[in-house]
DNA sequence: GACACAGGTAACCGTAAGGTAACAGTATAG
DNA sequence: CTATACTGTTACCTTACGGTTACCTGTGTC
């Protein structure tokens, strides 16, 4: 998730930066109006963050201008409580509004929320060759054929998309898919042949290499 | 427009109630949790405005016990500014959070953001091989066929219609559908076994899968 | 050449996860 | 007040998941 933060106060604006990196919002940010325009120009985000008081102007008519250019939800930030600012904020089109000194928690829930709003996110896809693997429907198809895997064999593809296109050791696979557990190499080794088994008819080519001593990993083999 | 205003200041209560009715907002008005869910059991509403601090206990309380039951956007009031009181009403579900003493044209404003982000989508329907769901009118037809569905098993189709086309979990089913009660297993199968009984008849494709560890989904099987 | 070692394959089978049908208590409608 | 529907419960069935074992294959080392 990104956003842009549209603030002059720059020790407020990296404190914000620092706790919403902790909570997996990445920022990009702009101190003044110009800078933000231009940061802004060729980029799309999940949610953007106005401070009404700006060096170069007002948030509000910044907002007032996007409000048909753009299609990212609004949050201002204000020390202002004045109601008149809050009513034409949200006239510009403005879906939240946060008066300082407002918790960095609180802000991060109302950012989450509004992104949330407006975006459905499209499912995360990986492809290789002619295999196919739509990560949130759970869907695998090679071709024209739809491959079943048992919940162990998922999530070991996973794993490996995961990491593709590097290497997974064995004992990562093992920590990961028998934790705590007592896990012999015959378990490791026959999930390997299921999994390799699903993924590949007999006219097709291999996906599931093993590099000795190193592990396994996802490729096409080019002779 | 709609809401239901949950508050046992009944000063402020018919304040807000005469003001909201000049902005075209009807308001159907409890000052307590039982009153509350009395009136609103069998209605819905645009949006709805919940104190926290109620005679007869807490409005967290019942977003809690509505967030998975009611799919209405819920503003919390109150005097309280506590982040801890914030978060947890946000983690139940709210979408806004108004500190009192607050001016009625931003309750207001806030109200119609709600409603109208939540109305957004008039006329959902939903398709999927022969069979057609209207989400708001709950009508189901499979070819010509109409299907008469429980209310648990319409709370499930659109459970995973919402999902669709990623599976919902096992656990988020039943935290859904009984929420913060003893739940088995067994109520869990015979909830499906009873939606898929009903959505399929012998000659028709199956929709409802399960994959195994991971959830269940609706899905046309191709070949 | 023999041996060790890592990895691969196929078959076996106990079991847990899921599926179904029937019953009963309770709510609901008419 | 009766009939019907809904849902929780139980008992039993089915399946395929995954652990186990036995036996391969290839490669490197002495």
């Amino acid at each position: 998730m990104i956003i842009l933060l549209v603030e002059d106060d720059t020790v407020l604006a990296t404190h914000s930066i620092d706790f919403l990196a902790q909570e997996g919002i990445e920022v990009d940010y702009a101190s003044t109006m110009r800078q933000a325009q231009a940061i802004s120009e060729h980029q799309s985000y999940d949610a953007i963050v106005l401070d009404i008081n700006l060096p170069d102007g007002d948030g509000l008519s910044l907002a007032k201008q996007w409000q048909h250019q753009r299609q990212e939800p609004i949050l201002f930030l204000s020390a202002r409580d004045a109601l008149d600012d809050k009513l034409k904020a949200f006239s510009y089109g403005a879906l939240d509004y946060l008066t300082k000194p407002f918790a960095l928690p609180e802000l991060a829930v109302r950012i989450k929320l509004l992104a949330s709003k407006n975006n459905s996110k499209p499912n995360r896809q990986f492809s290789l060759d002619s295999l196919h693997v739509d990560l949130d429907a759970k869907i695998i198809t090679r071709g024209e054929r739809v491959i079943v895997l048992s919940p162990q064999q998922w999530q070991l593809l996973e794993l490996l998309i995961k990491h593709y296109p590097n290497p997974v050791s064995k004992a990562a696979i093992i920590n990961q898919i028998w934790p705590q557990q007592d896990s012999n190499n015959n378990m490791y080794k026959s999930l390997i042949t299921r999994l390799r088994s699903n993924l590949t008819r007999e006219d097709e080519p291999a996906l599931l290499h093993t590099l000795k001593k190193q592990g396994i990993t996802l490729r096409v083999q080019h002779d």
